[in-house]
DNA sequence: CAAATAGTGTCTCTCAGACATTATCTG
DNA sequence: CAGATAATGTCTGAGAGACACTATTTG
């Protein structure tokens, strides 16, 4: 990475950065918000967990999204997953090889749905939560901070957009939907106002099905399959963190 | 570009896509919306216009966003723009090349304060109306499709933010930049509704100075410099387009 | 004075927040 | 019945929209 080739600057280099897409695959297990992670079988970083990621095979990927979505089937035997991109990330110190680009990808995964597998390289490959990194395990390369520029981008979507329910199992109650907006925004939401929205969107279809606890039953809803994003006019107020400036 | 490479996926591979910035530079003249475009000397496109772009040096850039700083600086002579990662598009077909990805940025540049310089491949470089694109004039490569995108990203972002007052000269009448924010998002907004949102937010130092035509003088503001963004808790509701779904 | 644009007063409406209240289940 | 959670009733307040109105300049 240190050659001194002299290159005008609309014409290609024959220095390209390595280029790499990750996703972040988010789902709810436990009642908690948990990523997929794999761990490295290989230098650098041998030993430690990342999150899904992969290189763009130009032979078969006719373009990035199709590299995530292959790399999330490839994990997980999903194929039709809620997967954004979320940003791109590219300087010479994230990995230690030289100069490198990534683009991530975030995907929500319906919980209790997934089957996973290990790729050629990877020794091992597990569900963390979120809130065990970094504290009690933090991720190579700069993923910790993949990481929380995807939750951070996460969050500030679902104050103003029913993509939780990508996270929901086919049947859910609404409390059950507000259980995973709280836990993503790590605050309370009043149960009056977020069911008012979440109804008066009209994102939801209610079922006859009931869950029933040892109490009064909850209604079971579903998401009306055509839609996949709605925006609210307005944000959910109480949940906004202060300004930037 | 047509080798058959074998791979396995957590290895790099010998056959990377190119890889180029894109930075889709905005300012007002005239009181329309411009984008700053450059005519391309080379092949492919030879003689058609492009944005601003070029390739990541990976000896002098430190990151994706200084290789964007860089050549808006080299373009514009502007050191500290606002500028923001947009979208990245990377695909087999976009570049006759081959696959290739491009990291886009969008730049806001303040009205008359720029002094154009061509570089070394570009023959000519010139604004050019928003509104003259694609009807007279189309872009090489997907450059349309990207400016589009931008330009559907800046229209969301400014209906519940400050940032059309990175297009604004130094001082600026309440009146001016309304229009700025009525041509970006091509409709009307009621004037008492936009003075008491943008007074409210506390973001413009009014000066003592008048703007006087043939008419009542209207006072001029000033950003205050520290405030860079800002995010209004709810939209400007007349201008939102429909729900997508 | 008229014409033009700057800037204000003020009413309505929507919807988030708060929180008290009622409903329906199990044991 | 009590306990638990589901679901509703209803008041308040912020802020967007609409639009009539007043203010200040030039000629």
């Amino acid at each position: 990475m240190n050659d001194k080739v002299k290159h005008t600057d609309e014409t290609r280099q024959s220095i390209l950065p390595g280029i790499s897409i990750d996703v972040v695959i988010f789902t709810i297990i436990d009642k908690k918000l948990a990523v997929l992670t794999i761990k490295r079988s290989i230098e650098p970083f041998k030993g430690q967990w990342t999150l899904v990621g992969g290189y763009v095979d130009t032979h078969q990927d006719s373009d990035l999204m199709a590299t995530a979505r292959r790399k999330l089937y490839e994990k997980t035997g999903i194929k039709t997953p809620y997967l954004v991109q979320s940003q791109t990330r590219g300087n010479a110190i994230r990995d230690p090889r030289g100069w490198s680009v990534t683009i991530v990808y975030y995907a929500l995964i319906p919980a209790n749905t997934v089957q996973l597998s290990a790729g050629v390289n990877a020794s091992d490959i597990t569900w963390t939560f979120v809130h065990d990194i970094p504290n009690k395990m933090s991720l190579a390369f700069d993923h910790n901070d993949i990481l929380t520029g995807s939750l951070v981008q996460l969050r500030s979507k679902i104050l103003s957009s029913i993509v939780p329910v990508h996270l929901m199992p086919d049947l859910f109650t609404l409390r059950e939907l507000q259980d995973v907006y709280e836990l993503i925004l790590n605050k309370k939401i009043d149960a009056k106002s977020f069911r008012r929205r979440i109804l008066a969107s009209e994102i939801l279809q209610p079922t006859e099905k009931k869950r029933t606890d040892n109490h009064r039953p909850a209604l079971l809803y579903q998401r009306k399959k055509h839609i996949i994003e709605y925006n609210f006019l307005r944000h959910l107020e109480s949940a906004i963190p202060g300004q930037d400036s």
